[in-house]
DNA sequence: CGGTTTTGACCAGCGC
DNA sequence: GCGCTGGTCAAAACCG
């Protein structure tokens, strides 16, 4: 799974209506951030895992990118219990600039996730896309790239408090 | 041994 | 009011 530089603790998963595949939720571990994080994985591509943040963090974060091996970049699946947030395999997120996001585009650079968006997001591989979700802020800053099929970021039905949101493939790591 | 994950139960919101 | 669904809690299990 996913890590973006903060620690997550699961607290819990349901499986979803309309969704063959369970919805997990994450709370950042720092007590003091009231951050969360919603994983699930795409009805449609199987491939595509969709996070969903809520909450801002209140903390710098976790330093991740030194554990991107060099030349590598492959992280075998662990056959027993792959940890969701395993280091190393990132890929990234982006918040929105609506109400929540505000906090941090407002807030200077904080070097939060912003400054810790990998590579993938800023430069969008065709296989990654990253969408904003929610109250129509008018910036339609989805970074998916219109030659993908599998551009799935789906997530404007009547969610009005997830703030962010971006789907994830694991062949969008195979360049790296 | 401490922190994290798993998983069933509980609770709140919403639609009928 | 009732049932369904989604979100959270908490105890037990697991792992480094």
């Amino acid at each position: 799974m996913a890590d973006d530089g903060y620690k997550w603790r699961k607290y819990g998963q349901k499986s979803i209506k309309n969704s063959p595949y369970p919805r997990s939720y994450y709370k950042c571990t720092n007590p003091r951030c009231s951050a969360k994080k919603q994983v699930e994985r795409s009805r449609d591509e199987e491939d595509i895992i969709i996070i969903t943040y809520e909450g801002l963090h209140l903390h710098f974060a976790y330093p991740f990118f030194p554990a991107i091996p060099d030349g590598g970049g492959d992280n075998p699946p662990t056959p027993k219990r792959p940890r969701t947030t395993s280091p190393g395999t990132e890929s990234g997120e982006r918040f929105r600039g609506d109400s929540d996001g505000l906090f941090f585009m407002n807030a200077a650079p904080q070097g939060l996730l912003e400054d810790l968006v990998p590579f993938v997001v800023r430069n969008p591989a065709p296989l990654l896309s990253s969408s904003y979700a929610g109250d129509g802020v008018s910036n339609n800053n989805s970074l998916c790239s219109n030659s993908s099929s599998s551009c799935s970021s789906h997530r404007s039905s009547s969610v009005t408090s997830s703030p962010s949101c971006f789907s994830w493939s694991p062949e969008s790591l195979s360049f790296l």
